[in-house]
This record gives structure tokens, sequence and C-alpha cells, in this order.
DNA sequence: AGACATTTGTGAAATTCGACACAATCATAT
DNA sequence: ATATGATTGTGTCGAATTTCACAAATGTCT
């Protein structure tokens, strides 16, 4: 029970609770360190620390009970609600965010989606209407909105960002290749496949042409 | 000059990369530690230090050419070409990737697309037909696409990424929430934004309700 | 009941990582 | 020519992180 947890022990706290959606869904009762560890790629030891930062979840000589420990998680990582997202821009990646239908059963939702394309707007995408940026700030407000993810060009994701702050979004998710800067206190985090395909390829021998 | 770099010294090149490029678009000559710190939010010596790794690049007095050092940046990370790559799923987030434009100029683009749906094999996205599964690891083979976006649904992740290490893929990038297992040697990184957002909640005060 | 096999939670050790601080170097101005 | 200001590359150290290893606890088997 620490004061505060390091940031590098958060990141992989969502990747157990994953791991236990899927022994639950299949089922499991009972789990150990050992086996999420060699599901997960990572030491058993290093699990078993993370959680101590929370409490004693597991019994000696037994394990885990799955869907103990997964409400533990989703209750440490404040996930035993289902959050409401906006979603920026309505593009080819907006579209595929909104139909998702992963999100749901983890805590999350589309509940409202924003772009300024005058053709896009008033178009409804899964049974969702495109609302225009113009009254975004607003509407973020009336709704409670607290987290968003930013599906717009690089050179509109500062400006955009900027907004859903002053909408009162706690966290955002970009998926714009470029660093954004944020007040204190305002969660962010970057999706960018090209910056995950080139540190593999550094691992990769070049094709001899 | 390291025997081994660190991959968490290889995981902030791109960044690097990313934000020189950006340097490079804006006809921006100079640069230093410094700036490229406060642009990403690091520490101007922890760039110093992972860029000590693989040679001197920079002026003392002066700071870093931008050019030169994306170029350098670019060899050390082997984006100094154009890397092929297969999507496989075709579904919504499958098109939204064959569709991106902004692989190209970081040195990626999609040269082939599968899927196992048979009303979606001989249709075409972007120009590209879309193959079926059945012939993908021949056609990985004659083309020699070393590189794939994982794009299709939980249940068959596991078994498209064993027929894309068949194929000589070397490198994957699955979007599919679920551990993979693949062979010693073959590159492995997932994109999941359920994770992502899951590790933002944990700073966020629950909704009161 | 007692022996045995498991597995947790956690101090301690080992390792990795990042921040600091500064000599060396370069450009520029006087 | 010299002084001045800026910035790199890196040795050193402290902090952060991971691994080790084991006592304590639990369930099972005979
Ligand atoms: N498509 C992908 O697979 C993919 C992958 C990775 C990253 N990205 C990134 O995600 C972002 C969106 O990609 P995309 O392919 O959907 O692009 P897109 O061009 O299809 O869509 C962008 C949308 O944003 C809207 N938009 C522009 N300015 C806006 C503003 N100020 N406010 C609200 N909406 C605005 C546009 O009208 C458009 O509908 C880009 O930054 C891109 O680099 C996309
Ligand atoms: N849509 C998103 O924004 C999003 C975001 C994050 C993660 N994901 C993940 O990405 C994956 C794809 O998501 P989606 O929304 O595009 O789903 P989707 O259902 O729209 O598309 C999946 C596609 O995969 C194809 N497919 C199924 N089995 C296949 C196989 N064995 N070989 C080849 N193709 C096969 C299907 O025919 C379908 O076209 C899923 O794992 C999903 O969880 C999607």
């Amino acid at each position: 029970m620490d004061a505060s947890v390091p940031a590098i022990v958060i990141n992989r706290l969502p990747l157990y609770l994953r791991a236990l959606d899927l022994m639950v869904e299949n089922d499991q009762r009972l789990t150990s360190s050992q086996e999420l560890a060699e599901w997960l790629g990572i030491s058993s030891a290093q699990i078993r620390k993370d959680l101590s930062h929370f409490g004693e979840f597991g019994k000696q000589g037994t394990g885990y009970e799955v869907p103990f420990l997964r409400d533990q998680l989703r209750s440490i990582l404040n996930v035993d609600q289902l959050w409401d997202m906006a979603v920026v821009g309505a593009g080819a990646l907006g579209h595929a965010l909104v139909n998702y239908g992963g999100f749901a059963h983890r805590s999350f939702r589309v509940r409202a989606v924003f772009d300024v394309d005058p053709d896009k707007i008033g178009q409804s995408i899964n049974g969702m209407a495109i609302e225009s940026q113009t009254v975004m700030v607003e509407r973020l407000q009336t709704m409670e909105i607290k987290i968003a993810l930013l599906a717009v060009p690089v050179r509109a994701a500062q400006h955009v960002a900027d907004l859903l702050v002053k909408g009162g979004v706690r966290a955002i998710l970009s998926y714009a290749p470029i660093t954004i800067t944020v007040p204190n206190g305002i969660q962010l985090a970057y999706i960018d496949p090209v910056v995950a395909l080139q540190s593999m390829t550094y691992y990769l021998t070049p094709v001899v042409t």
C-alpha cells in the first residue's frame, strides 16, 4: 500500500486485467503469478511485487481467484464504472473507433463524435450523429465527458486538444503523430503505429536490393 | 558504440526522429538536445546519452544539424528504406490502415491485404485488391514482405500470427487485444487503446453517480 | 497427523536507468 | 587575439526497477 505507485507499474496493470478477463471468459477459477507471467512474458516475481503495492490478493499454495483479482484490478484502475468518451475527427480512423465493439465490455463507450467537415456533420455513425466542432466545448461540459480519443490531422491536434481541455476533458488518447502540450493534471497518451514499427525495424536486417 | 543498446533507448529513437521530421518540414537547420527535450518532455541529458550509444552527431556550442541527425536516426532504425507491409483483416480498422496516408513518408507502405470473408475478397481498398487468406503464406513469401499489421478478431489472432511467421514475416504489429506467442527472433508489438485508457483512468477521479 | 508440494508476499541484492555536472569544443563578438 | 556564451559527450552517482530467494501459509496425499 504505497503512497505513490510508480507509473511503470500502473502501465502493466491493464495487461494483467486483460489476461484475467480472458480467463473469466473461459470460466477459469484460479490462476497464479507464474501462469500470468508465462502468458504475458514477464517474471512472476514482478507480478507479485506489482500487486503488492495495492494489497494482498492471493492465497499461498493456491494462487489467485480469477474473478476476485479481476474485480480488484478494475477497482484499482477505476474501470469498475463505464466511462463515456468523445471521438474527435470522423475520418477513417474515427469511424473505426466509433464502430469498435471492443470498448464496451472493457469499461468504455463512445458517446459523442465531433468533426469540422460540413459534409460529415449531421451524418451518423453507428446510430450516433456527428456533431459540429463549434458546439464541442459546450457539449463536452453538459455531457460531463472526461475522456477523448483524438483522431484529427496533425495540424489540428494541438488546437483540438486545447478545446478538449476547455470542455473539461481530463484524459486524451491521441492518434495524431505529434507531441501535444496539455496543462498539468491532464492525462495524455499516444498511439502511433509508426513509432512502434520503427522500434521493430531496428532489430530487422535491412532488405538488400 | 555499445555492443547492445537497451530496448528502452531504442523505443525513444522513433520519437526523436518524429520530432526531427517535423523540423525538416519547417526548414529548421539546427536543433539542440535541449530543444528536443522540451518538445518531447524529457531531459536533454537523456537525449544526449541515448544518441551517444551510436556515435557523435552534434557539435559543441552549436547543437545538431537537423537533416544530418535525421538521416543518422533513419539509418540506425533501418528506416532509410521503404518497408513493404501486409495488412491482415480488412475490417473497419484494416480499412483505415490501408487508406492511412501517414505511412509513406515515414518509410512504410501497405502492399497487400488479406481477409477470410468471401464477400470482401476481391473487393479493393485504395486500389489494392483484398486477397484470400488461403494464399497469404505463399504471397508473403513471393512478395518478400517482412512486416505485418494484424487487424483480425481476437479469436483469429494467434492462428494468423502463426501463418505470418510461416510466410516469412519478421515483425508483427498486432491490434488484437490478446497476447500472441511467436518464435524467438520475431519482433512483436501491440497497440491496444483500452490498455492506454486504463492506465489513464487510474489517475482520474471516478465519476460520482 | 505428518510429510510434501505449491505459491504468496517481501526483504535484500543486483541490475538498470536517469540526472547531474563539467571539461572540452565551437561560434561569435569585441 | 581574447573573452564570452552555448552546447556536446560522458564519468559518476543516486534512484528506480527488477530479480533473487525464502519464510510463511495453504491444500493434498498417505
Ligand atoms: N487511419 C489510420 O489508420 C491512422 C493510423 C494511425 C494514425 N492516424 C492518425 O489519426 C488521425 C486521423 O487519421 P484519419 O486517417 O482518420 O484521417 P482523415 O483525414 O480520414 O480524418 C480526419 C478527420 O478529422 C477532421 N478534422 C480536421 N480538423 C478537425 C478539427 N479541427 N476538429 C474536428 N475534426 C477535424 C476531418 O474533417 C476528418 O474527418 C491523423 O492524425 C492520422 O495521422 C491514422
Ligand atoms: N476498430 C478499431 O478501432 C479497433 C481498435 C482497436 C483494436 N481493434 C482490434 O482490431 C481487430 C480488428 O478490428 P475491426 O474493428 O477492424 O474488426 P472487424 O470485425 O471490422 O474486422 C475484422 C476482419 O478480420 C477478418 N478476419 C477474421 N478472421 C480472419 C482470418 N483468420 N484471417 C484473415 N482475416 C480474418 C474478418 O473477415 C473481418 O473483415 C480486432 O482484434 C479489434 O479488437 C480495433
